[in-house]
DNA sequence: CGTAGAATTCAACGCATGGTGAATTCGAAT
DNA sequence: ATTCGAATTCACCATGCGTTGAATTCTACG
């Protein structure tokens, strides 16, 4: 397609300064540049649907030069996919507040996170790829299931402090694929205060709420007692 | 790997009934087979990931003779991945009954699918290729929003119908993802009922409660009054 | 200036993939 | 028996992919 490539090398013309090789004269961060535009790929197509030969070409870079600054592809998708989330302070910022809005700080945490534009190709790549790669599924999970979600499930002390933070996780997952993968609306298009107000009761009862006595044998999940926190009141 | 294809051809061994070729003898519903290992390998890996000579591997077939029946491997894909819900009977199962269960009656029968064996593959494979390929994303869009999410936000009167909607799409996203993809526990070997107690308020409300005054400009989402449609009961 | 090393590209290999067209074999109707 | 069409396979093609190794050009340091 793109006539680029068309090395012909026909006729003289030697010495006009025909094609550039080697070391670039001046040139910048290139490998940023390539991370950049491998997290771009990847939030847009997913892994499998990325292709180091598009990397490359969007970072106008020869295929060669992404190897050889990230090894092998899965290599390069985990570089692109890194970020630094203060968890720690995420942490701090959702446990701070009266109890009864605690989901809705979460999900504005969360929707935040997904609403910034330089974390949200992360984001997206991730979610796009970890339902097929396992790499991509295994760092998607770190980073949700085994990062907060853990951490707010450590916040509990009930025994059903897992079950609880799953819920939460999957009212989280929906919420990305439906604004932000799928699309669709009127969520896609929502302010981010207004979704936290809406969602964030269900979370909120998710992690403080009277769930209702269950058990499937045994009922472990009963301990709670009436509500669930052995402390003061769950909700309020 | 496998040592079927060395047709090595050596030596004498002329008339032993060599190879098969042409049409088989007996040989029952090939197209069937075929459908079937394509569902599965679909289910497991997603479009991308699907080659069409493993399905045909699976199916002890000749690739070229996935393509005999169905074309591309788009075609193959939307044949494997199109099964028959009686959406309307679902609905009227969904609408009939005491509306605070609601919601636990939409996630019963939404579990209730994904857990019948003959269907699962179905939605996992559309599930796992929709974060990438457009054709799974419109099929899976049609089978869930434009299904029975359109028909449940055709229960409620009030304006706010699509948010409601929406906002059960999303939660029963997240279910899926983590109960069926991402495989969480302990949601992942939850009891149906069991998580449908406990999802299911979370559902009542996006459909019947009070979200509280919303409303980015002008506020029309407060029609509800105290607990949803005015009328009747359009549920029931 | 000279030279080492990093940056960058070229050219190609090997492989897997989706797809095609002709050939072969079987079942069923005549 | 012959014939016709469906079922099934073979042998390919063209393409695109990830990856590699050697070559070239620039920068930085002595």
């Amino acid at each position: 397609m793109s006539p680029i490539s068309s090395r012909g090398g026909e006729g003289g013309e030697a010495s006009s300064q025909a094609v550039r090789r080697g070391r670039r004269p001046g040139s910048g961060d290139t490998r940023g540049r390539i991370l950049a535009s491998a997290r771009a790929i990847f939030a847009e197509r997913g892994f499998d649907g990325t292709t180091i030969r598009d990397v490359a070409a969007s970072a106008e870079v020869d295929p060669a030069l992404v190897h050889h600054y990230f090894g092998t592809k899965q290599q390069l998708f985990v570089a692109a996919m890194e970020f630094p989330i203060e968890v720690r302070t995420v942490m701090a910022a959702i446990a701070t507040g009266p109890r009864e809005q605690l989901g809705d700080r979460i999900v504005a945490r969360f929707v935040g996170l997904w609403d910034r534009p330089e974390i949200r190709p992360t984001l997206l790549g991730l979610a796009r790829s970890a339902t097929t790669d396992p790499v991509a599924a295994a760092m998607f999970r770190g980073m949700l299931v085994d990062g907060p979600l853990h951490a707010i499930a450590g916040l509990l002390r009930t025994p059903d402090a897992p079950m609880r933070a799953t819920l939460v996780g999957s009212q989280l997952v929906g919420i990305a694929m439906v604004r932000y993968v799928a699309r669709l609306e009127p969520i896609a298009s929502m302010a981010a205060d207004e979704l936290a107000a809406l969602v964030g009761p269900t979370l909120t009862r998710y992690l403080l709420g009277d769930l209702g006595a269950v058990g499937p044998e045994g009922g472990q999940g009963v301990a709670a007692g009436t509500a669930g926190p052995a402390s003061a009141g769950p909700v309020r």
